[in-house]
DNA sequence: ATGGTAGACGATCTA
């Protein structure tokens, strides 16, 4: 069972892409963040067309979340339990083929110590809390987003210059750092012990040709997860194309 | 301190 998360940065400005991937690629589950779009404006026959049921939980211009899946898909729930308050489309949560999954993305965090920053830091406390609740119902569960952390400085191809910017604050670091002490594991990190791979490149700067990316893209897998995780891995190749999201698909295979 | 690029949307905001 393939899961994969991608921030495509638009589904609408990037459907052709996306479908295409879906075609070649052909996973089980995909999480996505970023759609930029309400639910009435969701290209969803497109996606049905490559064979995939949709959940989707969607905003007006900014972020919005969706789970693709080629398995029925059961128990949705839009936004975490735990942030009810929060107008921003940024989790959707369902179980397919037997599998708990979910799609986050986290705030950015505009600048440290700004007002995003802040609310980006309560967003994290937030998931935190519904992910310990969530880990006692001891299922395999996969939570993959985008969660605008670089977990470490092996992380990032230019730790230097991102010293304790966005991305890379050590309060950041922190709350990612106790939701895996809850118990949850980073699948890449399992299968990828040396710096990197990369899953963002920033638009600006030609970072993507200098391949001075951040791994800020993550799947965390619940320890039944664990226990039938076979491989994870990041496809670059849709990065590099024309009309490319400045994110790749990362992915994991579940036994 | 600013700028570099991209998307939504229709002037800026977000990333």
């Amino acid at each position: 069972m393939k899961i994969v998360t991608w921030n495509v940065n638009s589904i609408r400005a990037r459907l052709e892409n996306i479908t295409t991937w879906l075609r070649e690629n052909h996973p089980d589950v995909v999480l996505l963040q970023e759609t930029k779009c309400q639910n009435h404006d969701f290209p969803q026959e497109a996606i049905e067309d490559c064979g995939y049921n949709i959940a989707i939980h969607g905003q007006k211009s900014y972020n919005g979340v969706a789970i693709l899946s080629k398995f029925p898909l059961e128990d949705i729930s839009c936004g975490l339990p735990t942030f009810a308050d929060d107008e921003q489309a940024r989790y959707i949560e369902a179980v397919t083929n037997g599998v708990r999954v979910a799609s986050v993305y986290v705030p950015n965090g505009g600048d440290v110590g700004s007002d995003k920053y802040h609310y980006k830091l309560s967003f994290l406390a937030a998931l935190k809390d519904h992910l310990k609740a969530t880990l006692l119902y001891e299922e395999a569960f996969v939570i993959g987003g985008d969660y605008n952390i670089a977990p470490t400085d092996d992380d990032v191809n230019d730790p230097k210059g991102w010293h304790e910017q966005i991305l890379c604050s050590t309060p950041e670091r922190k709350s990612l750092r106790a939701i895996l002490n809850l118990g949850y594991s980073d699948a890449i990190r399992l299968h990828h012990h040396d710096k990197g791979p990369y899953t963002w490149w920033d638009y600006r700067s030609g970072s993507w040709a200098k391949d001075d990316g951040l791994r800020i893209d993550l799947l965390l897998l619940s320890p039944q997860a664990v226990d039938r995780l076979a491989g994870a891995g990041v496809d670059r190749e849709p990065r590099g194309l024309e009309k490319a999201s400045d994110h790749a698909p990362t992915w994991c295979t579940l036994l």
